[in-house]
DNA sequence: ACTAGCAGCTATGAATGTTGTAGCAAATCA
DNA sequence: TGATTTGCTACAACATTCATAGCTGCTAGT
């Protein structure tokens, strides 16, 4: 049953599941240009190599593109992030849950 | 301004961007139970090594459990896949603008 | 007892991805 | 002219993932 959504799920979730792909996107959530060397300060930790790779990836992808002050998420890109915003409530609530785990 | 909602952000990001993390839960979406095995064959093309890496943090992460039937999402896994569900229409969507540009 | 099958998982070496540091070429501003 | 900023590349070390093989423990059947 590896239907055409299941084939769609993978191909996006093969594009996001390197290692900071999600992190430049989010990067862009608030819809602020930001340069080369502003994207790598905000993503945090992240090379040279591997940022431009990631850029490469998600301007092929449509999800991101670079305008005259810096990068910024398409029309996409703004789609797809809305849809990730939920990961940041759910993110607060289970790091929570981590700590207790932790602590006991 | 990295406050604590990023740095949860961060820490499940770190997560879920290993390769075929995402999928892995993905795979236990519907609530069935799987096998070790049957796990590799619905993720797809993932090693053993990989798959028991993966199943190993996603455990420690209180997102998976291995009960008497084999591997489950535990009700925070459950919540996080609730929210992640909207990634598929999104995909459905933009795959077919991929494919535009492609044939453009 | 034997052995067939399935469960979860480990071993090994090669291929691929990522890192750290350094620095270049083009554009902008003084 | 020179100083800064921009996007990005080079290179070698290190980490992750792959492909293939196979081990151990368990249960069921005979």
């Amino acid at each position: 049953m590896s239907s055409k959504e299941n084939i769609a799920v993978n191909q996006l979730l093969s594009l996001l599941e390197s290692r900071y792909a999600m992190r430049v996107l989010w990067a862009l959530r608030d819809g602020h240009p930001q340069t080369f060397r502003l994207l790598q300060d905000s993503v945090g930790g992240i090379t040279p190599n591997t940022l431009n790779t990631r850029l490469k990836e998600l301007r092929e992808a449509d999800l991101i593109t670079h305008g005259n002050d810096g990068y910024i998420a398409t029309p996409s890109g703004a789609d797809l992030l809305k849809r990730l915003s939920d990961l940041q409530a759910f993110a607060g609530k289970w790091v929570v849950s981590q700590a207790k785990k932790t602590a006991a």
